[in-house]
Parts: C-alpha cells; structure tokens; sequence
DNA sequence: TACTTTGTCCTTTTT
DNA sequence: GGACAAAGTA
C-alpha cells in the first residue's frame, strides 16, 4: 500500500499533506481534484491524524461519492465503509433515519424525486382549490425548494405581498401535508437535517466532536443551506478542506451560491488557499481557447490553466447551414475518427439543452452508428418502475398518499373518481391517510396491499419485489399492452436491480438499522440509475454539457454554438446568466484532451419552429490563431447576406397568416433575413408582425441582444 | 368506467 | 414536438 506521494506536483503535495487547518483548493479543470481529495483521505488516515469514522466526506453525485469509495479502497487496508462518504442528500438522509425520532419522522419515511413532488403540489393545489393558473404547480415546486434552500420555512417568508402570502400558504400546507404522509422532498433532507442539528445540541456535539476532517468536493456548486449544514457540522474543532472550481460553477440557477467560496474564506478565517493549475489533461490550444474564453468573466478569484503536454491542433469549426447538415457533419467526422482507429467510447457530442439531441440522433441512428446518450429518462423514473415502487411504499409505508394515487387503480381495477372522491372525503374527515379512509368498493385495494405486506415480511428483498410485481397484477397488465414487453423487461431489471442492492451498498446510504425494503425506496429515489443498458458498449457518448462536467474525452464536439442556444435566450436575462453560460462553455471546451470541434448551424428546428440565429458570441472570444476553419469563416452566413440583399427586390409585404410560422414578410423584411441598424450592428430578423406602419420585426443582434423594433421607426437596413 | 381524441401549454441546465 | 389535462366516445 503506497499512497504515492512522489507522483503529485508541489501544489498538489502540499495540499494533500496539509495540517489540520482550514484549506481552499481552487481546482481547475483536469487539475487531479479527485486524486488529491482521495489521497489526503488516505494520507490522513494512515499518518493516524485520524480514524475513518473522524472523516466527513461530501459530493454532490453518487458517482462522485462511488469513485472515493473505489479509489480509497485501493489505497487504505481499512473499509472505508465506516467513513461517512457520500453526497449531500446521502448523507443527510442518513443522519435523519438514525435520528427519525428527533427529526419528528417516521422511520420508514420515504422520499419524493422531483416529479413525485410536482404531484404532491399538484394534488395541494387541486385541495385547496387555488386557482391553477394563478399558482402554477411547477412555480409553486420551486417556490417552496428556493425557500428551503435558504433554510426558510414557510413562516419565515417575508410577506411582501399578496402573491408571496398565497405561495407562502401553499408552502405551509405542503409541509403539512408531507409530514402527514410520513415523506421528504430533498431540500427538506438537507433542512431536516440542518434543523436537528441546530436544534440539538447533545446531537450537535456528537457529531462535531466525532468528524475531525470534513471534505467537500465541487464547493462551487453548495448552496446556501449545504453550506450552513457543513458550518454547523465543522463547529470549532473540525478542519474543513473544501475543493472546487469558481470557473466551473454552472448551477447557480438552482440556487448554488459561489460566493460560499469567499464566505468559506472570511467565515473560517482560511490561512491556506492552495490553486491548482496544471491540467493533465487538455493540450495547450484547448487550453489557451478556454483560457481565453474565461477571462472575459469578470466575477472571478482568478486563475490560468497550463499544461505540459505541447500546443497539439487547433479548434476545429464548422459552420453548417442548417442542424440537421450539423448532424450529418458530425457522422461524417465520427465516421473518419473510427476508421482512424478512435474508440467511440472516447469520443463525445455535447449539447445545451436536451432537446438538440434528437437530430443528432437520428442522423447517428441512420448511419448505424452506436451511441448513448445520457440524461433523459432514468430508470427508477419509469412509469411501470414507479408504479412498482408505489406498491412496495404502500406496503413499507401505507399513509404515503402520492403511492396510493398512483396505483389505487392501476392497473384498471374498476375504481374511479366517484370512488376516489368518497375516500379522500372520508380521509380529510378523520384527518387520515387515503389507505386508512379506504371504504366500500376499494376495500379489495387494501387487501391487496395488506396480503402482499404480510405475504412479502419473511423474503428476501428481491424476491419480494418479484412476488409484488406478479401479485400486483402490472405483469399482466403489460403483457396486454402493445408494447409492454420493453416494460415487463424493466419490471424483471428492478428486480434484478434489488438483488445488486446488496449488503454494503446499503450500508452507504442508510443507517445499518433501516430495513431492507426501506433502505432500497430509498436507494431508488436518491439514485434515480442510469437509464440504459449497455454501459460496457463501444457508444458515441452524448450528453448536456451540464452533464459533461467532471468527464473527459480524447475528442469532443461541442454542437449548437448559436446567440440565443448557447448562450442561451434565457440566461441573457438573468443577472449573471452571460457568466455562467461562459462557464458552462469553458466547462465544455476543458473536456477535450486532445482534438475539440466547435460547430454552429443557421437556421435549427427547436419547438416545430425554424429559428435563424447568429454564431455564439463564444466564438468570438476564443483567438483566431487557435482555431482552424473547416468551412471558410462564416461564409454560408456571408452567402445568405448576398442571397438577402438579391431577393430584396421581389419581396413584397406580406400578411403574417395567424400561427404560420415559416419566413413571413412585415414591412419589406421577412424572417430570416440579415438586417443593419445603426446602433446595434448586424443582426437576423427572427419573427415579425403586423403590416404596414405596424410592422415590427425581433431581430437578433447577436451580442446586442433579441430586440423587437418597429419598421416604420428603426433605421433598419438590409444588410 | 376506460380509452381515445382534442386542445393547451411550454420550451435550459439536474443533484 | 411533447406532456398533460379536459372533453368526447364506446
């Protein structure tokens, strides 16, 4: 067992051999962060500064958290199952269960994902009869995740007016309604567990006293509330070691707050900052476009990748005229790279926004090339597997109400909404779950449930899966569906899933004391799983750029470079959203070792709608010298002026016909066409309206924003 | 009651 | 283009 401190560099070495002391370690991209988080664990440990159980280590994703666990047991004799390693939402989970009675839950409390929530407002929204249109549950989901982000609870709303009162009301009566139904969302993971510790000091104490090291990997991305809950857990004797990346901070929208980094620093009085700055990864264009690009933030602390490896190739572009020519390029290239002898695996197409990945992938599936794209629907979060997982909740847990909603008729067993009304009556009367309100007609549902609960007691877990999803009556429901078979196949997965659900994987996740049964809803909820078989394949990889961070690959196109796609429309209006869409492509561009294309097409179908755009102002910022044009620079754009300003004769004004939403003409312009104004430069009319001396037209100006403009008044120009 | 059709809305990113 | 809900039909 060597811990092979000879092979890090000065930095590196210093920070994995630090005293107990507060540290920051500014970690760029394909700095060695993991390496250097898991080897001072490891060196920690074995230089007896402290025991497994002392360490406190948290990440954000179960992959992260697997990968310590992996690359830890390689290097220590002990098990590092003791340790608490986990995410955020993992590890609180597990302080809860050992805890429930404190945290004033049920032990067998369950956990809803995002859409279970979604339904729980749903069905709040519905209850209360707020109007639906006033308080959209999507909106009303994140009010409440946004509150308990910033450790509000309901009462603790600032009322600063009318609208803020009826959501701070729904809040109230959702957290009512969660805690009657025995579940937790995932903020309320976090502020459960950060409100029992608050609270209770003997607990606080134990846990301050028992975690000597804290560690937290991808700091940039806590949120106010994680960052409260680490502060409280560190109390005065604990030295936290937090590593992250300010430049690779991409999820502020959902509330993560890079300022913690500068927080850490004054709150803890850090005396060590340590930065990490040669990269192992990219070659030096790579590095020097994303280099380039970045520093055009001006929110930053402040540091500048290198790397030892040589200048390698330039940035290849292309410019493609359409998103489905963009695919085709893109088969082409992959096509080359393979009979060049490139692993697919190796190879990845990143993307903004999900909806892209259709194109792609039907240009890739045409041409028979094997690809995975990630994202998109997990397994755990399959209807037949939800609907599975709502039997075994009704049977762990029976005043869960989002369960019994979804399966109290499914499949079809004759019960309807008159039945249903007649139940939740009864329930609200009694103030009970709807499984206790059960009457008439259903009563057969409760016996159903009570015979698998009794039936399922004595077996192993994933033979009590089994014999529910058979008893239930989903097989053979599915076996009558036409094409239930893919889903019968993902019944029969679960249970495999539950036998791979062994001993030490729940040992992760829960208090040793949970049951089985419990400890797998739970497993199935905070890790919702891959979605696809064939994870070993030799697959094109495709993925967000949200989800590329963290992962590498010899070559990467990143596709979509388009004003108002990346960056996108939306976060231009955001305050900061230009820097994080910046971050986000620096993100992107640093997941290349050695060959990146950067690709962009004119016109792309999004929603059933054409849309023109200009070329990423990202593009912009990244030197020329590095960059090698596969199509000459912006030539189709130029050749589309040309075409533009010919046409210009014929056009004639024509009346936009009501959801017509190809070229149409207002005021001598039409969609499509590239257009000069006097003050915000170049631009493309991306839709227009009305007629004559009521024409407007929205024209994107690239850098300058989207603007609508009237004809008669905007000095506009055919460009 | 169960299934199909129609209509309306949205549409960034995800632990 | 898709998800979901309301309305319509067997």
């Amino acid at each position: 067992m060597s811990l092979r401190l000879e092979h890090l560099n000065p930095e590196q070495l210093a920070a994995v051999t630090l005293g107990d002391e507060h540290a920051l370690i500014l970690a760029g991209a394909g700095s060695g962060k993991t390496r250097v988080l898991t080897t001072r664990i490891a060196w920690l440990i074995k230089n007896a500064r402290v025991t497994p159980g002392g360490v406190l280590a948290v990440t954000f994703t179960n992959k992260a958290a697997r990968e310590m666990l992996t690359r830890l047991g390689a290097m220590l004799p002990v098990n590092p199952r003791g340790m608490w390693i986990g995410t955020f939402h993992g590890l609180c989970n597990r302080m809860l269960r050992a805890h429930h009675r404190d945290a004033g839950l049920p032990q067998t409390f369950q956990i809803l994902d995002s859409q279970d929530q979604l339904g729980a407002v749903k069905r709040l929204v519905k209850a209360l009869d707020a109007d639906e249109h006033r308080f959209p549950p999507r909106e009303v989901q994140y009010f409440i995740n946004a509150r308990k982000e910033e450790g509000l609870r309901a009462r603790d709303v600032a009322l600063t007016d009318e609208t803020t009162r009826r959501f701070a009301d729904l809040y109230a009566a959702y957290d009512e309604q969660c805690q009657r139904e025995g579940v937790v969302d995932f903020a309320e993971l976090l502020l459960r567990s950060y409100e029992l510790l608050a609270r209770n000091e003997l607990l606080r104490e134990h846990y301050q006293a028992r975690f000597r090291h804290i560690l937290v990997d991808e700091f940039q991305d806590t949120n106010k509330l994680q960052y409260r809950w680490l502060k409280l857990l560190a109390g005065r004797q604990a030295a936290v070691f937090a590593v992250g990346d300010d430049d690779q901070s991409i999820y502020a929208f959902r509330g993560a707050n890079v300022g913690n980094m500068a927080d850490f620093e004054r709150d803890f009085r850090v005396q060590k900052v340590i930065r990490l700055e040669q990269n192992y990864r990219s070659h030096g264009n790579i590095l020097d476009a994303a280099n380039a690009l970045i520093a055009n933030n001006r929110k930053r602390l402040g540091k500048n990748l290198w790397t030892a490896a040589g200048e390698g190739e330039p940035l290849r572009v292309f410019e493609a005229e359409t998103d489905a020519l963009e695919a085709r390029w893109i088969v082409e290239e992959v096509q080359a790279l393979v009979a060049d002898g490139a692993r697919r695996a190796d190879l990845a197409v990143l993307y903004r926004s999900n909806a892209q990945s259709r194109v792609l992938e039907h240009a890739l599936f045409s041409a028979g090339i094997a690809y995975r794209v990630y994202g998109g629907l997990r397994f755990f979060e399959r209807a037949e597997v939800k609907h599975a997982l709502a039997y075994l909740r009704l049977v762990a847990s029976s005043d869960d109400d989002n369960a019994f909603l979804r399966v109290f008729n499914f499949p079809p067993r004759g019960l309807g909404a008159r039945t249903l009304e007649q139940i939740q009556d009864a329930a609200k009367k009694n103030g009970t779950s709807l499984f206790a309100a059960i009457e008439g007609k259903a009563g057969a549902f409760r016996a159903l449930i009570e015979d698998l609960r009794r039936e399922t007691a004595e077996l192993p877990l994933p033979e009590a899966i089994e014999h529910v999803v058979a008893r239930s009556g989903l097989i053979e429901h599915y076996k009558n569906e036409r094409d239930g078979a893919d889903r019968i196949e993902n019944l029969e997965e679960l249970v495999n899933a539950a036998a791979a659900f062994s001993e030490e994987e729940r040992a992760v996740e829960s208090a040793e004391e949970t049951d089985p049964l419990t400890a797998f809803l739970t497993h199935a909820a905070l890790e919702a799983g891959e979605h696809q078989a064939g994870e070993g394949q030799d697959a094109l990889q495709m993925m967000t750029v949200h989800s590329a961070k963290g992962l590498e690959f010899e070559a990467v196109f990143l596709t979509g470079l388009e004003e108002g796609l990346f960056p996108h429309e939306q976060s231009v209006a955001e305050r900061d959203g230009l820097e994080e869409e910046r971050r986000l492509a620096y993100v992107a561009i640093t997941r290349a070792r050695k060959r990146l294309y950067l690709s962009f097409a004119q016109t792309r179908m999004l929603h059933g709608q054409t849309r023109y755009s200009l070329p990423s102002r990202f593009l912009d910022e990244i030197p020329e010298g590095l960059m090698k044009w596969l199509t000459p620079r912006f030539a189709a754009q130029r050749a589309r002026q040309a075409l533009a300003s010919v046409s210009q004769a014929w056009l004639t004004p024509r009346k936009k016909a009501p959801g017509f939403a190809s070229p149409a003409a207002a005021g001598g312009f039409r969609v499509g066409q590239n257009v000069q104004h006097p003050k915000f430069g170049f631009g493309v009319i991306v839709d227009a309206e009305g007629q004559g001396n009521d024409a407007r037209v929205q024209v994107n100006f690239g850098g300058q924003g989207v603007k609508w403009l009237a004809v008669a008044v905007a000095k506009l120009q055919a460009a």
